[in-house]
DNA sequence: TTTGTTTATTCGCCAGACGAACTAAATCTA
DNA sequence: TAGATTTAGTTCGTCTGGCGAATAAACAAA
């Protein structure tokens, strides 16, 4: 006899009974899915795929047209039978906004329904010379501009994400972000009001999470349901993505990899701690160790330029330090591998320029620690660059409207 | 304007389309669920908690009394108002069967629907001395016994769980169980076969993924969604459930956390490594060093029962021996905070009668390695006992059930 | 007894998925 | 060129099952 293993995922222990409108949602949801994933296809397609009937297929894409989110192109030519209506997802009347607050830059993401980029703004800015305040009034203003571009193209915004290097709790209260010098901002009520109490959404979220999410939707390894990220700024934090879901603890506070005893030079750390792996990788102890003469550093990206060159000319120095951040590094991903089994970790932020030197030490050490080094994780620097926090911003709105919250027709 | 912020659980990325038995299987068991939770209640009690229409409720009762899973018992009284006929879990006429092989003994455990043991057997078995084959004869044997004995009481069996400390594919093949000397193990088909290809669903799973399963429904810590179980038999090894999920991992490999570089003395393991939890905290190896008289041990219990005597009776070396211990647990648990945040760790297997000695030593230690030390997880005691695994994999078929497949009518 | 309160069932309504039959529009074949 | 074949999409009637309102039932309090 044969039993069907597959976990009905319908309802966690909360109880939330069902009732006609979640069957609609759900199947509109997996229409649109499909279409996001297979388009341009044709609605006897998607029943053949899906296991819809056909009648509630077209039910289905009558109403998802009606939303203008799936529109009609042309017909299929040259094959047998009669011909069918293509259909593409129609992203373009509504745009998800994400935006990224970090020590040293800000960033806007805007992507419509479909995914695509419709703009990607970066500025820099200092967040530990500016109060809470002002950091929030200059982040909701970055906002507000992008959101106005939104509606002046005639997009409807579907909703707002803002990535924090921090704890931030379910209300959207920043608890901690040592590196904003951050405690208790209430950056979700700063933006809701800074943008008018607007009809959609906004949330505010770790960037290591909406990172994770980003590499996720859109890095190299889309669709991996197990996948960490790597913020590689001044802080390293993880991002963590285990059977599909993101994990966020019980307080929000997990993937705190920074500060896992991992440098076998046992350096102090800012956290008061020796040996973290922060004090080894973090990008402002790298370029400390990687080029003693520079000073004390304000601006991190040109560093970071200087570092490439450096390497790339031999610098003895600056490969050495950057061989003993790989190691930690792949220490650090030894230990998450061990204990979550990721196929892929992904090395973001500052780490991606870097990576040609991090890797072969941090593969090297990862293999020597992995209980089972024929499968290790996988080890890759990030395609998504410095905005992938943004990025993943905007893309938990689009899973919020592939989970089944479609926006309502506009009148 | 309010947003609605609950996510829609009902379906992950897979294309599966709802109809409306699945509204209907939602419904049954919420209603399954709140009766389990807040028995005895009344069908009103039911439909103002879930908020389904009251003739909705009355309708999947009747269902649920149908296939015997609820039962009416007397009417309450003294209250103004119709009296509400009362309802309780008829867990009676249905069982769920759990059984686990370990290096040196079996268990077996059986539960009726609404939880309540109806069988905990034990015996002691030396896996190494067994050849898989003899292994897999003798589990299949023990679980045989107690499905003849639930047959004969009447009951019908929902589903057969067999745990194994070791890494299980979904398909039911061992793939590798050090500590049983197993590689490569067909178990399922194994035990399928024994059962005479039975028609309710035979599984197999990881130990620790069981234990924590057991822990969260039976344990001092029921319904934490944020929850990591420690095996302390021969091996140590984390069952981790996070925002109420199993984690599972890329391979099945998650949760090793035996063979995290934690000591400090970086004593030989027998994995090849240096300083692994196991080789200083794993139950051989600690009662190598409490007690380095007894020599080459077989039976661990008995040796376990001596380590409790002397530690009562303050011998320094085995008292120095469970600090360390405890130290290296502490380590390990906090690397694990750390990265998953988890509200309880609870100490399971042989580590439960040593947790008056490990617990001071270890909660010590997490508390200095924590990045936020007012906010580290609980660290406590198992209190099920060696059969966790074995209740764990009977709680699995419940949770099956609870999750909205329930068991037929019998006719 | 009457009134009020709470419980549970009955009944009609309606959303929406499904299957079958049907129409539509192409290519293939004789 | 006229079917025949093939595939696409719609129409229509059926059926499941949740919902709201009305109703019956059963008790306490006045």
């Amino acid at each position: 006899m044969r039993h069907d293993v597959r976990v009905i995922t319908t309802m966690q222990h909360g109880p939330r009974p069902a009732d006609f409108t979640d069957v609609r949602a759900t199947n509109l949801a997996v229409v649109l899915r499909y279409a996001r994933a297979n388009a341009p296809c044709s609605r006897a397609d998607i029943a053949a795929a899906t296991g819809l009937n056909k009648a509630t297929v077209s039910s289905l894409v009558a109403d998802l047209i009606d939303r203008r989110m799936l529109r009609e192109t042309g017909l299929t030519e040259h094959r047998i039978g009669r011909p069918a209506t293509q259909l593409v997802l129609d992203g373009s009347p509504y745009a998800a906004i994400g935006l990224e607050v970090n020590a040293d830059y800000m960033t806007a993401v805007a992507i419509d329904l479909a995914g695509v980029q419709l703009l990607s703004w970066r500025r820099s800015f200092t967040g530990l010379d500016a109060t809470p305040n002002q950091a929030a009034t200059a982040i909701a203003a970055l906002g507000r501009r992008a959101v106005s571009r939104m509606v002046k193209e005639g997009r409807k915004v579907l909703g707002l994400t803002v990535g924090v290097p921090g704890l931030v709790c379910a209300d959207g209260i920043v608890r901690f972000a040592p590196n904003l010098g951050w405690r208790d901002v209430d950056l979700r009520a700063s933006v809701t009001r800074a943008l008018g109490e607007p009809d959609y959404p906004v949330t505010v979220e770790n960037d290591a999470n909406l990172a994770v999410l980003a590499e996720s939707r859109y890095g190299s390894f889309t669709g991996t349901a197990n996948l960490v990220y790597l913020t590689g700024e001044v802080g390293i934090g993880a991002g963590i993505i285990s059977g599909g879901r993101l994990i966020r603890g019980a307080r929000g506070f997990p993937g705190e990899i920074g500060h896992l005893a991992v440098d076998p030079r046992d350096r102090q750390c800012g956290c008061g701690r020796r040996g973290c792996l922060e004090a080894a990788a973090g990008i402002s102890a790298l370029i400390a160790a990687a080029m003693p003469d520079a000073g004390q550093v304000s601006d991190l990206e040109p560093e970071v330029a200087e570092l490439v060159r450096r390497a790339r000319s031999g610098d003895k120095t600056a490969l050495d330090a950057l061989t003993e951040a790989g190691r930690a590094i792949g220490h650090g991903v030894s230990i998450l591998g061990n204990l979550l089994d990721p196929e892929v970790v992904v090395l973001g932020g500052y780490f991606v320029p870097l990576a040609p030197w991090l890797l072969p030490a941090a593969n090297e050490e990862l293999a020597a620690r992995s209980v089972e080094p024929d499968h290790t994780a996988t080890l890759a620097a990030s395609t998504l660059g410095h905005g992938a926090a943004a990025t993943g911003g905007a893309a938990t709105i689009l899973d919020h409207v592939d989970a089944g919250y479609l926006p309502h027709l506009s009148r």
